[in-house]
DNA sequence: TATGAATGAGCCTTCATTCAT
DNA sequence: GATGAATGAAGGCTCATTCAT
């Protein structure tokens, strides 16, 4: 198939795109640089990508996206509302941990940015809260949960923890390991969620 | 010493900064906008202000700042650690609930952003982390929390949610009371933190 | 010599041009547009042409040199002056009335344009100058004209008022017919030029 | 007035670009040889034109409109239609051939123009081509011409002799006289148009 | 102090042209 | 011959910053 070398070259681009974010932030990138990075001409990037601001949303598509594709079902598989929310704090910090630049675009680059690029962006997001939802929903369905818990509101400070925890080791000079705060983490908010059950503590 | 005709000139121009990053992000906002804005010329911003970057600084430090100094003698005037939590909760939201304008700046446009500007930012939010800190170490030493939790780890999951409560309501076009959500949140954080005591959920 | 393909091949990107010339103006219309409307790649358009700029020459040479090929010896095998200035203004209307697109490229984007591109259209238009020229002096060494006509002053009047008409006429959103006016211009142009005889105006 | 300033820079851009655009047509002439031209930054010209186009357009509506300003009066304060004839063709070929880098730029280089141009360029011209047609209608009104005649035929007429007469001058590379066609044109375009009258050939 | 005209570096984007397949 | 991916030069335009007034 055509598009086989098409989405080769798209990887490529992006790559390069990742590596030139990290390293100067969205703003201060120019696509010759971009360009540059990835072995190509500055044109080059315009046969793959209408604008600069596409890069970025390309960017979150195409890394939350497949990580949506290969962890929503490996998180819905397990049926213990504990377990599954310690594997998803756990996917969370190792997605990241795996790319460090990438946790850099995201986490600090990726967060002033065009209401277009928002655009982009948000159905992504949107479907990875859902993830979340979908996890508090079926715990409380199960009694497993607070039967107080404002549930969105559970979401935001499950997410927003990740998130706070992710950005702080994104900025970090020193690199420590993200994945040793999976069980301290869990432990806190299976607390902060009134949830009953108790997920081991090896890895699932 | 900075005379008072100057600083009110200068809250005059982070006024109008506010205004313009609000309604249009930071790197769209020109300087000429922001002096219209202001009612001012272009060149006078930069009798006060050095440079563009240096006025996402000021606002940083003036607000967060005069925050701070309001904010943290009245935390420590507690004594109680659930109450002081629950206070750090209720100023933190009613501090962007009085002014959107600010909050949209602060949790949206603020964040991507040149290492300069970050440098100017970190003192302050440093400072306000110490304030949370203090609050968790406080807590520990007087054993109303749990004795295993890693208190660093804590306090990012405690500004990281209110971090995320704070910036999906900047981002909502439906304007919701966030002061609404201190109570369940106080809940959800206290549980979070094994803190023993429960403050009273009527004001203080 | 050139193949048949060679030349079918060459009608066929220069037809492409003309659709997209007349629809963008020459400078707006790319290589790119003008393959695919083609049916061709862009590349292809290189074998057959060396630059975007001989396109528009070629355009000039093939039309205008095909329509001298063709009515030159009609013109010069009528005698009277009379007549063979009505079939002048008669064939220039009718060869533009037939394709309008090839008359907005002609009168409209065609004008603007390169010296390179003056250096190869000159000789065609001069080719088409010379033709009325000769109309002219044939008309007074019979006699037939006013003997103080300056005679290139009358050819540019000519000239000047066909070409006029057509790019009013190509210009207009509403097409009315433009082989209507080659009597009431056949009227004035006679009188300007104090021809004697006078054409039949039944068709010629 | 502070606009006394603006226009004289205004003025001092618009001969640069006249000369630039003589020099190499308005598509291959760049903002920045027009700065350089007129002894600017490319940026300032921005200060007064929010596009390349706008120079053209400006160019076309200032020179013609002033032209317009000046002559109109003086055409309508003769009331014999041959003498208004013939000053509207001599206040045409005198106009351009006190400036032939304007003859160039009107002539040639503004042919083929976006539509966002022509838009400019179209009232004024309106304007000019009404001029003529009052004119007409007057003579007319008048008895002093051919009663058959079809007068927007003969205005495009007029305008199209006018036209490439100039046209050819401001092609050629040899200068020669446009003013010294001014009675030969008019014996040509009075027959044309079945005039009465005679105009004195004296200058009016 | 205040102004706002002027500067000019910088960057995205287009597109004619080339060339390996 | 035909393709179309790749190139890279070129240029319009923006805007932070300066400075003469």
């Amino acid at each position: 198939m055509a598009s086989k070398a098409r989405e080769e070259k798209e990887r490529q681009i992006l790559d390069g795109a990742i590596t030139v974010f990290a390293r100067s932030g969205y703003h201060k990138s120019s696509i010759a640089a971009i360009a540059r990075e990835a072995g190509l001409a500055a044109g080059t990037i315009y046969l793959y990508f209408r604008q600069k601001e596409d890069l970025i949303i390309a960017l979150f598509q195409r890394y939350l996206g497949d990580y949506l594709d290969e962890y929503e079902p490996r998180i819905h598989a397990e049926v213990d509302p504990a377990v599954r929310i310690r594997n998803l704090i756990r996917y969370h910090l190792a997605f990241f941990e795996t790319d460090h630049d990438l946790a850099k675009v995201f986490q600090i680059h990726l967060r002033e940015v065009s209401p277009l690029i928002r655009e982009g962006i948000t159905p992504v997001l949107v479907r990875y809260f859902d993830v979340i939802d979908h996890i508090l929903q079926d715990a409380r369905a199960r009694g497993e949960l607070d039967p107080e818990l404002d549930l969105r509101l559970a979401r935001k400070v499950l997410f927003g923890a990740l998130d706070e925890i992710v950005t702080s080791w994104a900025r970090a000079e020193h690199r420590y390991s993200l994945l040793a705060q999976v069980d301290p983490l869990y432990r806190i908010l299976s607390r902060a969620l009134g949830l009953k059950g108790e997920a081991e503590c090896a890895t699932g």
